[in-house]
DNA sequence: TTGAAAGCGCTAACAC
DNA sequence: GTGTTAGCGCTTTCAA
């Protein structure tokens, strides 16, 4: 293994100036840092991690904490994952990857430890039981969702309320009065997950403003129960005519169901899905959507992350303000 | 920050013994054991990560490659990934992520800088230009697929030619005789992907054997593309009523297309799954599958790499049987 | 069964 | 612009 040592002594300088010319902390003469950058070229040198930790005390490592759970859309988290990881590089950092299963164990290990500088989390419950933890950390931290009391944290998501009462704004817009809503299974609702409960309530309160009634069902992932839910929505409100479904493994059991009963899409019946651009791409029919940017949102937890880790940045809320792209599965109401 | 010293001191012993009754490489009395654990409780230490792996040259941190593509099944990529950093944890390891951008550079910046003491290597390509390095490298790794070569290495990964194979087995015991392959998306084919190229090579070959023919088309995600190919086996072949498909985003497009065809399943057309157990069961017809073993493909790389990182355990290729589960959508064949 | 002490390789004062 | 050096917090001989 070469050393910053061997490489000082092979450039003929102190084992200081190899530092900074990595480091580019302090200003190196052209020649010196020539020099230097062929020894270590030559040499294969590369710095070692602990010792670089140990001596600065910062790791370069941004701990990641992802759901264990099978009941989110895995593209989606895996999505925002990916874009977390790619920032993180952009940025000198490297990821680590945490499930959640340890919970608030784990917040505390990697932050005592120093094994990660900061951290990001994903899944995020209205009353999260790692966020008392992450207040009082001085570790820095970015939540990729919105708890219910954010004060004195950093947030990045989708605005789901505004989401939500942007799906109702277009199908009351079409004409619409009877809307039903698929949502995502009921565990995730019970869990108090935020994007999920934010969208139903900004959905009901637009619907509310708008004289619109709104039903909502969650609804497993699978064509069976799919079918079962659609069918408890009709026998409930048979005057039914939009649809909005936030749930992408019902989207296309929800279309192919839809068509079997004679429903055209949209002629007799809309939908408006909240899904990535993908799912409502590829759908058999083109779906109004509001597209979920994922990777915005891992790029932007990122960013929030690296400005507090330098100081600059602080606790805020940034929230981002959905888009609808309308496409083929909405259509005019009830005249 | 708590110091193993200030424990030391706390407890009224010496460094060392501290540091023995973390690590258990030595035999401590009771007393002595429970007054250090004492002090560590009430003075709530964390062992700094940088100072034991510069200390130990071992960070207890193993890689975990990923692909940045988005043309493999995410889901899929995302239960392994969950399933290694579950299996890490159990044997005191992180999970560092990294995306496959960096390519072959990655390897070397983790593996010289000691940030992980080994790597397990996802999205293998037959000729993967990552495999010369590994071999090189004196760090253990594993990967998750199997190239061409796999000498020197160590592979964990589902006997793809046996899957291919057992499909054509059950459709050819049912009496089909004209088979279509839907594939992955033609990128995945390019690249020479393991998965893909050994799933149809063990599924034409054993097609020759039998006597059956085997058409096949690769497909991009989308309910158009595959619309687009299903025409084209159609008109090529239009005896075909077999269908094995290997790619998930194809599964719920090609039984809604079968069934505005009037083609029935499994009464006209029978088709097979190669994908996870869940996509089989959620589909509008349960479908006969080959599963696709991601939790424990990801748990037995994460063995493999503990066995080489403490000595035990060398280069060795563990190819995990095929399974096909007969659910609803396989019936007989022409008569 | 325990202690003392020499590093591990790097960073960042502090000197010049 | 460059060199010297004192740690960073832990592991692990060596010694008792």
């Amino acid at each position: 293994m070469v050393t910053l040592a061997e490489v000082a002594q092979h450039a003929g300088v102190s084992a200081s100036t190899v530092s900074y010319v990595l480091s580019g902390k302090r200003s190196i003469s052209a020649t010196t840092r020539q020099r230097v950058e062929q020894s270590i070229r030559e040499l294969g040198y590369h710095p070692n991690a602990g010792a670089r930790a140990l001596a600065s005390s910062r790791s370069n490592i941004v701990a990641l904490m992802i759901p264990l759970r099978t009941d989110m859309y895995m593209p989606v988290m895996m999505e925002i994952s990916i874009a977390v990881a790619t920032a993180a590089r952009g940025y000198g950092y490297d990821i680590l990857l945490l499930t959640g299963q340890e919970g608030p164990d784990a917040v505390r290990r990697v932050t005592g430890s120093g094994l990660a500088d900061g951290m990001i989390l994903m899944d995020v419950q209205l009353d999260d039981e790692r966020l008392p933890l992450l207040r009082t950390t001085k570790r820095p931290s970015v939540l990729i969702g919105l708890p219910a009391d954010p004060s004195g944290l950093t947030c990045v998501d989708l605005d789901w309320s505004a989401t939500g009462a942007l799906c109702v704004d277009h199908l009351a817009g079409l004409g619409h009065r009877d809307i039903a809503v698929i949502g995502e299974a009921p565990g995730v609702y019970e869990r108090h997950t935020g994007f999920a409960v934010r969208t139903l309530d900004g959905l009901r309160e637009r619907a509310r403003e708008l004289g619109v009634r709104a039903l909502h069902r969650p609804c497993e992932a699978g064509y069976d129960a799919l079918a079962a839910t659609l069918a408890r929505i009709f026998d409930e409100r048979p005057a039914t005519t939009g649809f909005v479904v936030q749930n992408e493994s019902a989207v296309e059991p929800l279309l192919s169901l839809l068509r079997q009963q004679g429903r055209a899409v949209p002629e007799d019946v809309s939908v408006v899905a909240i899904c990535p651009d993908q799912v409502a791409t590829q759908a058999p029919v083109r779906l109004t959507s509001v597209a979920i940017p994922a990777a915005e949102m891992g790029r932007r937890a990122m960013e929030q992350l690296v400005a507090k880790l330098e100081g600059r940045g602080s606790a805020e809320v940034a929230l981002i303000a959905p888009e609808l792209t309308v496409r083929a599965s909405t259509g005019p109401g009830q005249v």
